[in-house]
RNA sequence: CGAGUUUGUUAUACGGUCGCGGGGCCCUUCGGGGCAAUGAGGAAAGUCCGAGCAGCACAGGACAGGGUGCCUGAUAACGUCAGGUGAAGGCGACUUCAAGGAAAGUGCAACAGAAAUAAACCGCAGGGUUUUUGCCCUGUAAGGAUGGAAAGGCGAGGUAAGAGCUCACCGAUACCGCGGUAACGCGGUAUGCCAUGUAAACCCCACCCGCUGCAAGAUUGGGUGCCUGCCAUAUAGGGCUGUCCGUCCGGCAGGUUACCGUGAAUAUCGCUUGAGCUUGUCGGUGACGGCAAGCCUAGAUAGAUGACCGUACACGACAGAACUCGGCUUAUCGACAGACUCGGAUC
RNA sequence: GCGGGAAUAGCUCAGUGGUAGAGCGUUACCUUGCCAAGGUAAAUGUCGCGGGUUCAAGUCUCGUUUCCCGCU
Protein backbone atom coordinates (compact mmCIF):
# COMPACT_ATOMS: atom_id res chain seq x y z
CA UNK A 1 0.00 0.00 0.00
CA UNK A 2 3.04 1.97 -0.56
CA UNK A 3 4.50 4.89 -2.17
CA UNK A 4 7.46 5.66 -3.87
CA UNK A 5 8.78 9.29 -4.72
CA UNK A 6 9.24 11.00 -7.59
CA UNK A 7 13.26 12.26 -7.83
CA UNK A 8 14.16 12.66 -11.14
CA UNK A 9 14.64 15.93 -12.67
CA UNK A 10 13.71 14.66 -16.00
CA UNK A 11 10.26 13.22 -15.01
CA UNK A 12 9.34 16.55 -13.63
CA UNK A 13 10.25 18.32 -16.56
CA UNK A 14 7.95 15.26 -18.41
CA UNK A 15 5.25 16.34 -16.45
CA UNK A 16 5.18 19.83 -16.64
CA UNK A 17 5.04 20.11 -20.18
CA UNK A 18 2.44 17.34 -21.02
CA UNK A 19 1.18 16.04 -18.05
CA UNK A 20 -3.15 16.74 -16.85
CA UNK A 21 -3.60 19.00 -14.34
CA UNK A 22 -6.08 19.87 -11.49
CA UNK A 23 -6.89 22.64 -9.92
CA UNK A 24 -7.98 23.35 -6.54
CA UNK A 25 -8.10 26.65 -3.98
CA UNK A 26 -4.91 25.57 -2.07
CA UNK A 27 -2.65 23.76 -4.77
CA UNK A 28 -2.12 22.14 -8.34
CA UNK A 29 -1.87 18.50 -9.19
CA UNK A 30 -0.11 17.47 -12.14
CA UNK A 31 -0.16 14.00 -13.40
CA UNK A 32 0.53 11.45 -15.90
CA UNK A 33 -0.75 7.41 -15.77
CA UNK A 34 2.61 5.53 -15.25
CA UNK A 35 4.07 1.56 -13.95
CA UNK A 36 4.19 2.44 -10.32
CA UNK A 37 2.58 5.31 -8.40
CA UNK A 38 4.99 8.12 -7.39
CA UNK A 39 4.47 11.48 -5.81
CA UNK A 40 6.57 14.19 -6.27
CA UNK A 41 6.51 18.38 -4.44
CA UNK A 42 7.70 21.56 -6.04
CA UNK A 43 7.95 24.18 -3.21
CA UNK A 44 10.16 26.83 -4.54
CA UNK A 45 11.80 30.05 -2.55
CA UNK A 46 8.28 32.09 -2.87
CA UNK A 47 6.64 30.33 -0.96
CA UNK A 48 9.09 31.53 2.08
CA UNK A 49 12.47 30.65 4.25
CA UNK A 50 12.77 27.20 4.62
CA UNK A 51 11.38 26.41 7.79
CA UNK A 52 8.37 27.42 5.64
CA UNK A 53 9.17 25.39 3.37
CA UNK A 54 9.39 22.44 4.99
CA UNK A 55 6.13 22.49 6.70
CA UNK A 56 4.25 22.55 3.38
CA UNK A 57 6.06 19.69 2.35
CA UNK A 58 5.46 17.70 5.63
CA UNK A 59 1.76 18.79 5.42
CA UNK A 60 0.87 17.79 2.00
CA UNK A 61 3.01 14.09 2.77
CA UNK A 62 0.62 13.78 5.45
CA UNK A 63 -2.20 15.05 3.41
CA UNK A 64 -1.07 12.70 0.28
CA UNK A 65 -0.50 9.57 2.95
CA UNK A 66 -3.81 10.05 4.21
CA UNK A 67 -5.66 10.22 0.79
CA UNK A 68 -3.44 7.29 -0.70
CA UNK A 69 -6.03 4.46 -0.34
CA UNK A 70 -8.31 6.15 -2.63
CA UNK A 71 -6.21 6.26 -5.35
CA UNK A 72 -6.93 2.89 -7.58
CA UNK A 73 -4.93 3.49 -11.08
CA UNK A 74 -0.81 4.03 -10.79
CA UNK A 75 0.23 7.52 -11.48
CA UNK A 76 3.30 9.89 -11.53
CA UNK A 77 1.83 13.30 -9.49
CA UNK A 78 3.56 16.27 -8.84
CA UNK A 79 1.97 19.10 -6.35
CA UNK A 80 2.05 22.72 -6.45
CA UNK A 81 0.98 24.11 -3.39
CA UNK A 82 -0.50 28.15 -4.21
CA UNK A 83 1.48 30.86 -2.20
CA UNK A 84 -0.75 31.59 0.84
CA UNK A 85 -0.07 33.45 4.29
CA UNK A 86 -0.37 30.20 6.20
CA UNK A 87 -1.28 26.61 5.61
CA UNK A 88 -3.16 23.71 7.48
CA UNK A 89 -3.45 20.14 6.91
CA UNK A 90 -7.38 19.91 6.97
CA UNK A 91 -7.22 21.93 3.70
CA UNK A 92 -4.63 20.33 1.80
CA UNK A 93 -6.49 17.24 2.54
CA UNK A 94 -9.95 17.92 1.62
CA UNK A 95 -9.07 19.76 -1.38
CA UNK A 96 -6.68 16.68 -2.61
CA UNK A 97 -9.92 14.52 -1.89
CA UNK A 98 -11.90 16.99 -4.17
CA UNK A 99 -9.46 16.32 -7.24
CA UNK A 100 -8.72 12.78 -6.75
CA UNK A 101 -13.02 11.91 -6.50
CA UNK A 102 -13.04 14.72 -9.78
CA UNK A 103 -10.17 13.18 -11.74
CA UNK A 104 -11.60 9.87 -11.14
CA UNK A 105 -7.72 8.21 -10.61
C1' C B 1 9.99 50.49 47.23
C1' G B 2 11.38 52.83 42.59
C1' A B 3 14.94 53.71 38.58
C1' G B 4 19.06 51.46 36.32
C1' U B 5 24.05 48.71 35.04
C1' U B 6 26.11 44.00 34.11
C1' U B 7 26.96 38.55 33.81
C1' G B 8 24.85 33.89 32.99
C1' U B 9 20.93 30.00 32.22
C1' U B 10 16.59 28.70 29.38
C1' A B 11 13.85 28.72 24.54
C1' U B 12 6.37 25.41 26.05
C1' A B 13 5.84 20.77 29.12
C1' C B 14 3.46 15.86 29.73
C1' G B 15 0.43 11.55 27.88
C1' G B 16 -2.06 8.59 23.78
C1' U B 17 -2.85 6.88 18.26
C1' C B 18 -0.78 6.91 13.18
C1' G B 19 3.78 8.09 10.21
C1' C B 20 9.43 9.44 8.67
C1' G B 21 15.57 9.06 8.83
C1' G B 22 20.03 6.37 10.06
C1' G B 23 22.12 2.65 13.35
C1' G B 24 21.56 -1.98 16.78
C1' C B 25 19.21 -6.91 17.78
C1' C B 26 15.77 -10.75 15.98
C1' C B 27 12.87 -13.12 12.00
C1' U B 28 12.56 -13.80 6.62
C1' U B 29 9.15 -16.78 1.33
C1' C B 30 15.16 -11.93 0.36
C1' G B 31 10.14 -8.30 -1.53
C1' G B 32 10.37 -7.12 3.54
C1' G B 33 8.65 -7.39 8.76
C1' G B 34 9.09 -6.94 14.29
C1' C B 35 11.36 -4.92 19.05
C1' A B 36 13.15 -1.25 22.38
C1' A B 37 16.01 3.10 22.18
C1' U B 38 17.63 7.55 19.31
C1' G B 39 17.03 11.91 15.83
C1' A B 40 17.99 20.40 14.47
C1' G B 41 20.01 25.60 17.02
C1' G B 42 21.54 29.58 20.32
C1' A B 43 21.97 31.51 16.61
C1' A B 44 21.85 25.52 12.63
C1' A B 45 21.47 32.07 9.43
C1' G B 46 25.02 35.83 7.07
C1' U B 47 29.68 33.75 4.86
C1' C B 48 32.96 38.46 7.72
C1' C B 49 37.71 36.22 9.81
C1' G B 50 40.83 31.95 11.65
C1' A B 51 42.11 26.61 11.49
C1' G B 52 41.66 21.26 10.39
C1' C B 53 41.05 18.14 6.02
C1' A B 54 41.68 17.48 0.50
C1' G B 55 43.65 18.59 -4.44
C1' C B 56 47.09 21.53 -7.34
C1' A B 57 51.70 24.24 -7.31
C1' C B 58 56.38 24.57 -4.76
C1' A B 59 64.92 24.53 -4.27
C1' G B 60 65.12 29.35 -2.75
C1' G B 61 64.88 34.68 -3.08
C1' A B 62 63.12 39.65 -4.58
C1' C B 63 59.09 42.78 -6.10
C1' A B 64 53.92 43.55 -6.51
C1' G B 65 49.17 42.64 -4.01
C1' G B 66 46.18 41.84 0.49
C1' G B 67 45.50 42.06 5.82
C1' U B 68 46.48 43.63 10.95
C1' G B 69 47.99 48.13 13.98
C1' C B 70 48.26 51.17 22.33
C1' C B 71 50.62 47.19 25.94
C1' U B 72 50.93 42.32 28.21
C1' G B 73 48.94 37.65 27.99
C1' A B 74 45.45 33.35 26.27
C1' U B 75 45.03 30.05 22.00
C1' A B 76 46.07 25.08 17.05
C1' A B 77 45.10 29.92 14.91
C1' C B 78 42.54 34.61 14.44
C1' G B 79 40.68 40.67 12.47
C1' U B 80 38.73 36.66 18.49
C1' C B 81 39.03 36.71 23.90
C1' A B 82 41.03 38.35 28.91
C1' G B 83 43.52 41.87 32.05
C1' G B 84 45.63 46.67 31.89
C1' U B 85 46.92 51.96 29.65
C1' G B 86 45.02 56.37 27.28
C1' A B 87 40.75 59.16 25.30
C1' A B 88 35.27 60.13 25.18
C1' G B 89 30.30 59.67 27.69
C1' G B 90 27.51 58.93 32.42
C1' C B 91 26.07 61.62 39.51
C1' G B 92 27.30 56.34 39.66
C1' A B 93 27.38 50.92 38.80
C1' C B 94 29.47 50.95 33.99
C1' U B 95 29.78 51.65 28.61
C1' U B 96 32.28 52.92 23.87
C1' C B 97 36.90 53.46 20.79
C1' A B 98 40.60 50.60 13.18
C1' A B 99 43.95 54.03 19.63
C1' G B 100 51.39 53.40 15.31
C1' G B 101 53.78 57.63 12.32
C1' A B 102 51.79 64.56 10.00
C1' A B 103 59.72 66.62 12.32
C1' A B 104 60.67 61.16 5.41
C1' G B 105 57.96 62.84 1.16
C1' U B 106 53.47 63.92 -2.08
C1' G B 107 48.30 65.39 -2.38
C1' C B 108 43.71 67.87 -0.61
C1' A B 109 41.34 71.83 2.58
C1' A B 110 35.14 73.98 -1.71
C1' C B 111 32.47 78.58 -0.14
C1' A B 112 33.55 82.59 3.08
C1' G B 113 37.67 85.52 4.61
C1' A B 114 42.84 90.54 4.16
C1' A B 115 45.34 86.00 4.75
C1' A B 116 44.56 78.55 4.68
C1' U B 117 50.46 77.52 5.93
C1' A B 118 50.39 82.10 4.48
C1' A B 119 50.46 88.35 7.33
C1' A B 120 47.56 92.84 7.64
C1' C B 121 41.11 94.47 5.48
C1' C B 122 38.92 97.31 9.55
C1' G B 123 41.81 98.68 13.77
C1' C B 124 45.66 100.58 17.68
C1' A B 125 49.99 103.79 18.08
C1' G B 126 54.41 106.97 16.57
C1' G B 127 56.51 110.15 12.77
C1' G B 128 56.09 113.30 8.28
C1' U B 129 52.92 116.55 5.33
C1' U B 130 48.57 119.58 5.34
C1' U B 131 44.35 125.09 7.73
C1' U B 132 41.36 120.63 8.51
C1' U B 133 39.28 116.24 6.38
C1' G B 134 42.83 113.32 4.52
C1' C B 135 47.38 111.17 2.42
C1' C B 136 52.35 108.82 3.03
C1' C B 137 56.09 106.04 5.99
C1' U B 138 56.99 102.91 10.21
C1' G B 139 55.71 99.66 14.37
C1' U B 140 52.08 96.08 16.15
C1' A B 141 48.83 91.74 16.33
C1' A B 142 45.20 93.16 21.86
C1' G B 143 40.11 93.68 19.58
C1' G B 144 36.47 93.08 15.03
C1' A B 145 34.83 90.28 10.84
C1' U B 146 35.10 84.80 7.98
C1' G B 147 35.67 79.81 8.87
C1' G B 148 35.68 73.24 11.06
C1' A B 149 40.60 75.29 11.83
C1' A B 150 43.66 82.08 12.30
C1' A B 151 50.41 81.24 15.28
C1' G B 152 49.16 77.86 23.07
C1' G B 153 44.95 79.62 27.16
C1' C B 154 43.84 83.06 31.12
C1' G B 155 45.40 86.92 34.49
C1' A B 156 49.08 90.56 36.04
C1' G B 157 53.23 93.57 34.83
C1' G B 158 55.14 96.23 30.81
C1' U B 159 54.66 99.62 26.43
C1' A B 160 53.80 105.21 22.22
C1' A B 161 50.51 101.13 20.98
C1' G B 162 51.38 96.20 21.53
C1' A B 163 53.50 91.41 21.57
C1' G B 164 55.96 84.97 25.90
C1' C B 165 58.51 91.00 25.80
C1' U B 166 58.55 89.43 31.43
C1' C B 167 56.09 86.66 35.50
C1' A B 168 52.38 83.09 38.18
C1' C B 169 49.03 78.97 37.02
C1' C B 170 47.39 75.45 33.24
C1' G B 171 48.78 73.02 28.47
C1' A B 172 52.91 71.39 24.94
C1' U B 173 57.93 69.57 23.88
C1' A B 174 62.81 67.78 25.51
C1' C B 175 65.87 65.72 29.38
C1' C B 176 66.55 63.49 34.30
C1' G B 177 64.80 60.57 38.55
C1' C B 178 61.23 57.07 40.64
C1' G B 179 57.25 53.15 39.91
C1' G B 180 55.60 49.43 36.25
C1' U B 181 57.40 43.22 32.15
C1' A B 182 55.19 47.03 28.96
C1' A B 183 51.62 50.66 27.13
C1' C B 184 52.11 54.50 30.56
C1' G B 185 51.91 57.22 35.26
C1' C B 186 54.08 60.59 39.11
C1' G B 187 57.75 64.29 40.38
C1' G B 188 61.69 67.74 39.03
C1' U B 189 64.48 70.85 35.54
C1' A B 190 64.79 73.41 31.00
C1' U B 191 62.64 75.70 26.50
C1' G B 192 58.73 81.28 25.49
C1' C B 193 56.67 77.32 22.33
C1' C B 194 59.70 76.37 14.42
C1' A B 195 54.07 76.12 13.31
C1' U B 196 46.79 73.60 11.47
C1' G B 197 43.76 69.33 9.99
C1' U B 198 43.40 64.89 7.08
C1' A B 199 46.92 58.41 6.96
C1' A B 200 38.73 55.18 7.21
C1' A B 201 44.02 60.15 0.88
C1' C B 202 48.69 58.13 -1.37
C1' C B 203 52.36 56.68 1.79
C1' C B 204 56.25 55.24 5.87
C1' C B 205 57.29 51.69 9.85
C1' A B 206 56.45 46.78 12.36
C1' C B 207 54.27 41.92 11.91
C1' C B 208 51.44 38.14 9.02
C1' C B 209 49.77 35.78 4.23
C1' G B 210 50.99 30.02 -1.87
C1' C B 211 46.03 29.07 -4.81
C1' U B 212 41.38 26.55 -4.73
C1' G B 213 37.58 24.60 -1.98
C1' C B 214 33.74 18.41 0.34
C1' A B 215 29.76 20.34 -6.03
C1' A B 216 37.40 19.38 -2.59
C1' G B 217 38.96 14.62 -3.58
C1' A B 218 39.10 9.08 -3.87
C1' U B 219 36.99 4.09 -5.36
C1' U B 220 33.95 0.83 -8.45
C1' G B 221 33.78 -0.53 -16.20
C1' G B 222 36.40 0.71 -20.92
C1' G B 223 39.36 4.60 -23.10
C1' U B 224 42.17 9.31 -24.04
C1' G B 225 46.41 13.85 -23.95
C1' C B 226 46.71 7.38 -20.26
C1' C B 227 49.76 3.04 -18.48
C1' U B 228 54.18 -0.21 -18.72
C1' G B 229 59.27 -1.14 -20.47
C1' C B 230 63.83 0.78 -22.88
C1' C B 231 67.03 4.85 -24.56
C1' A B 232 68.31 10.13 -23.99
C1' U B 233 69.24 14.94 -20.84
C1' A B 234 71.39 20.31 -26.65
C1' U B 235 68.45 24.32 -29.09
C1' A B 236 63.82 26.60 -30.26
C1' G B 237 59.36 27.06 -28.04
C1' G B 238 56.40 26.12 -23.90
C1' G B 239 55.12 25.03 -18.56
C1' C B 240 55.95 26.46 -13.31
C1' U B 241 47.66 29.50 -11.05
C1' G B 242 50.35 37.85 -10.14
C1' U B 243 55.66 39.30 -12.09
C1' C B 244 61.02 38.60 -12.26
C1' C B 245 65.61 36.08 -11.09
C1' G B 246 65.68 31.12 -11.49
C1' U B 247 64.07 26.21 -12.67
C1' C B 248 61.71 22.02 -15.59
C1' C B 249 60.77 19.54 -20.42
C1' G B 250 62.33 14.52 -24.86
C1' G B 251 62.04 9.94 -28.17
C1' C B 252 60.78 4.59 -29.40
C1' A B 253 57.84 -0.17 -28.71
C1' G B 254 53.32 -2.64 -26.73
C1' G B 255 48.13 -2.23 -24.85
C1' U B 256 43.89 1.06 -26.40
C1' U B 257 40.66 4.84 -30.33
C1' A B 258 36.31 9.04 -29.35
C1' C B 259 32.96 5.07 -28.10
C1' C B 260 31.13 0.75 -25.24
C1' G B 261 27.66 0.12 -21.41
C1' U B 262 23.42 -2.47 -16.95
C1' G B 263 22.90 3.01 -14.31
C1' A B 264 28.07 5.92 -14.70
C1' A B 265 26.08 9.56 -11.25
C1' U B 266 20.39 9.50 -8.83
C1' A B 267 26.46 4.41 -6.72
C1' U B 268 30.16 3.75 -2.58
C1' C B 269 33.69 6.31 0.50
C1' G B 270 34.80 11.21 2.34
C1' C B 271 30.52 11.54 6.83
C1' U B 272 31.08 12.11 11.91
C1' U B 273 35.39 10.12 18.27
C1' G B 274 36.26 15.48 18.12
C1' A B 275 41.90 21.26 19.44
C1' G B 276 34.55 16.61 21.88
C1' C B 277 30.94 16.97 26.19
C1' U B 278 29.70 16.67 31.67
C1' U B 279 31.24 16.66 36.81
C1' G B 280 35.03 17.37 40.45
C1' U B 281 39.66 19.34 41.84
C1' C B 282 44.29 22.26 41.35
C1' G B 283 47.03 26.79 39.15
C1' G B 284 45.82 31.79 37.33
C1' U B 285 42.69 38.58 38.85
C1' G B 286 40.94 36.57 34.11
C1' A B 287 40.81 34.58 29.06
C1' C B 288 42.58 29.73 29.81
C1' G B 289 45.46 25.49 31.24
C1' G B 290 46.79 20.69 34.13
C1' C B 291 44.85 16.18 36.42
C1' A B 292 40.97 12.45 37.63
C1' A B 293 36.27 10.04 36.72
C1' G B 294 32.17 9.33 33.54
C1' C B 295 29.68 9.72 28.54
C1' C B 296 28.98 8.72 22.91
C1' U B 297 25.23 12.84 21.65
C1' A B 298 21.72 13.73 13.80
C1' G B 299 24.28 12.20 9.34
C1' A B 300 19.96 13.16 5.13
C1' U B 301 20.81 13.32 -0.74
C1' A B 302 13.53 15.84 -4.13
C1' G B 303 16.90 16.08 1.26
C1' A B 304 14.34 12.77 7.64
C1' U B 305 11.20 15.81 13.63
C1' G B 306 5.05 15.63 11.06
C1' A B 307 -0.62 14.90 11.70
C1' C B 308 -4.68 14.31 15.15
C1' C B 309 -6.61 14.07 20.31
C1' G B 310 -6.31 15.29 25.66
C1' U B 311 -4.29 18.24 30.09
C1' A B 312 -1.77 22.80 32.05
C1' C B 313 -0.45 27.87 31.51
C1' A B 314 3.09 32.50 30.55
C1' C B 315 -0.90 30.85 24.66
C1' G B 316 4.81 29.49 22.54
C1' A B 317 9.73 34.69 19.31
C1' C B 318 13.72 34.31 15.70
C1' A B 319 14.22 30.36 12.96
C1' G B 320 15.78 24.08 10.03
C1' A B 321 22.10 20.47 10.20
C1' A B 322 24.31 19.40 4.54
C1' C B 323 32.61 18.17 5.65
C1' U B 324 34.02 19.64 10.78
C1' C B 325 35.61 22.99 14.61
C1' G B 326 37.07 28.30 17.14
C1' G B 327 35.13 33.25 16.89
C1' C B 328 32.49 37.68 14.96
C1' U B 329 28.00 39.91 13.07
C1' U B 330 22.80 39.94 12.42
C1' A B 331 17.37 38.13 13.95
C1' U B 332 14.67 37.01 18.54
C1' C B 333 7.97 36.92 22.34
C1' G B 334 9.53 36.09 26.92
C1' A B 335 11.05 33.67 31.77
C1' C B 336 14.61 32.88 35.75
C1' A B 337 19.11 33.54 38.74
C1' G B 338 23.67 36.12 40.59
C1' A B 339 26.55 40.69 41.40
C1' C B 340 26.52 45.96 41.63
C1' U B 341 24.89 51.49 41.37
C1' C B 342 21.65 55.78 42.31
C1' G B 343 17.29 57.91 44.78
C1' G B 344 13.38 57.75 48.56
C1' A B 345 11.16 55.79 53.16
C1' U B 346 11.66 53.16 57.86
C1' C B 347 14.62 50.89 61.88
C1' G C 1 26.94 24.76 -0.91
C1' C C 2 30.94 28.21 -3.04
C1' G C 3 32.48 32.77 -5.58
C1' G C 4 31.59 37.71 -7.95
C1' G C 5 28.67 42.38 -8.98
C1' A C 6 24.84 46.26 -8.57
C1' A C 7 21.32 49.74 -5.99
C1' U C 8 21.27 57.74 -7.92
C1' A C 9 14.48 61.67 -10.83
C1' G C 10 8.63 57.93 -13.38
C1' C C 11 12.49 54.95 -17.03
C1' U C 12 17.80 54.35 -18.99
C1' C C 13 22.28 55.89 -17.07
C1' A C 14 26.64 59.85 -15.74
C1' G C 15 28.87 61.77 -11.35
C1' U C 16 37.95 63.47 -8.94
C1' G C 17 35.43 63.98 -0.82
C1' G C 18 33.21 70.49 -1.58
C1' U C 19 25.70 73.57 -4.26
C1' A C 20 23.52 66.11 -7.38
C1' G C 21 23.34 66.07 -13.53
C1' A C 22 22.08 64.22 -18.98
C1' G C 23 18.51 61.92 -22.41
C1' C C 24 13.46 60.19 -22.71
C1' G C 25 8.95 61.03 -20.07
C1' U C 26 5.43 64.72 -17.08
C1' U C 27 3.17 69.76 -16.47
C1' A C 28 2.29 74.88 -18.14
C1' C C 29 2.69 78.52 -22.01
C1' C C 30 3.79 79.96 -27.31
C1' U C 31 2.90 78.36 -32.37
C1' U C 32 -1.93 76.07 -35.35
C1' G C 33 -8.69 76.61 -37.42
C1' C C 34 -7.45 71.53 -34.63
C1' C C 35 -3.63 67.68 -33.79
C1' A C 36 1.43 66.17 -34.36
C1' A C 37 6.27 68.13 -34.77
C1' G C 38 8.95 72.53 -33.02
C1' G C 39 10.17 76.50 -29.32
C1' U C 40 10.18 78.58 -24.07
C1' A C 41 9.86 77.59 -18.95
C1' A C 42 8.94 74.63 -14.61
C1' A C 43 8.48 70.56 -11.30
C1' U C 44 10.62 65.95 -9.90
C1' G C 45 15.72 62.82 -5.44
C1' U C 46 15.92 60.64 2.88
C1' C C 47 21.64 59.05 -3.67
C1' G C 48 18.39 51.12 -0.83
C1' C C 49 18.79 51.30 4.88
C1' G C 50 21.66 52.02 9.76
C1' G C 51 26.36 53.32 12.26
C1' G C 52 31.55 55.36 11.88
C1' U C 53 35.97 58.50 9.85
C1' U C 54 36.16 63.72 8.22
C1' C C 55 35.17 70.73 8.95
C1' A C 56 32.25 68.29 5.08
C1' A C 57 30.26 61.51 2.54
C1' G C 58 26.37 59.84 -3.35
C1' U C 59 31.86 59.06 -3.13
C1' C C 60 35.95 56.39 2.18
C1' U C 61 34.76 52.46 5.80
C1' C C 62 31.75 48.62 8.79
C1' G C 63 27.11 46.20 9.15
C1' U C 64 22.40 45.12 6.82
C1' U C 65 18.34 44.44 2.94
C1' U C 66 16.92 43.42 -2.03
C1' C C 67 18.17 42.05 -6.93
C1' C C 68 21.45 40.02 -10.83
C1' C C 69 25.47 36.77 -12.68
C1' G C 70 28.98 32.51 -12.62
C1' C C 71 30.52 27.35 -10.73
C1' U C 72 27.04 22.60 -10.38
Amino acid sequence: MNYLRLKKQSDFNKLFSGGRRAFSPSLTMIYAPAKQLRMGISVGKRHGKSVQRNRIKRLLREAFRSVREEIKGNYFIVLVPKVREDYSFFTFRKHLQCMIGKEKL
